[in-house]
DNA sequence: ATGAAATGCAACCATAAAGTTGCATTTTAT
DNA sequence: ATAAAATGCAACTTTATGGTTGCATTTCAT
């Protein structure tokens, strides 16, 4: 099942980004070059099961796709949650941004 | 021991901003207001106990300060480590833009 | 046809996270 | 002086998370 991008809920994609393996796994595709598992296992301490489940989570999140091609499977960076949450930011920014200007408002009479 | 906001690994910051309590209760305190634990904790389903363990990962990131008032602890938000996740989140998107943009140039030729 | 490569899948382990209950402590209000 | 309010603190439970090992399956290359 493949991710709506919704901005209903942002935690779930913060709590995928919440880790430096996903982090890495990330900094890696966001060349927007495709890899396999074993080519983003590679370099890693962590065994190839571990990096699978952690690509599972950023796929879950829709921060990665994948497709098989022959016998080896795909990732590719996916940018769009990123957006979601830079829109969440903004949101939380903006809320205070506002706060101070009425803060500042009041104060200066 | 106080947060210095450095963007050296956003990891720990976005792991505190993926969990919905504690998104709801930063919204709450976006609006630049500080409040006691017992006025966080009214409108939640969860025990005060609860809302003071994620309040304590919230300070931990930074995202928010507390000072003691009387018998109660003030909570408010502090928006510095908002700056560096959007930091963080604009190297990813940036790459990634570079990458298409290079690709555009391989095609286009 | 067969061995190596890449992955999938399941069971398992250890630790962290989220939440609770119970009780002690500090402050305020009457 | 004392009761209520606000919080602190510790122990405990449950479940999620990050990781492992072992083995089966699929696909490629020779």
């Amino acid at each position: 099942m493949l991710n709506d991008s919704a901005l209903t809920d942002p935690a779930p994609l913060f709590a995928a980004l919440g880790d430096r393996t996903r982090l890495s796994l990330l900094a890696k595709l966001s060349d927007g070059e495709s890899r396999s598992i074993a080519g983003l296992s590679s370099d890693t301490d962590i065994t190839r099961q571990a990096v699978t489940k952690h690509l599972k989570v950023l796929e879950d999140a829709g921060l990665v796709i994948s497709k098989k091609v022959g016998r080896e499977s795909q990732f590719a960076f996916r940018p769009e949650p990123i957006n979601d949450i830079r829109a969440y930011l903004d949101s939380v920014s903006r809320q205070w941004d506002d706060a101070l200007g009425r803060l500042r408002a009041f104060v200066e009479r």
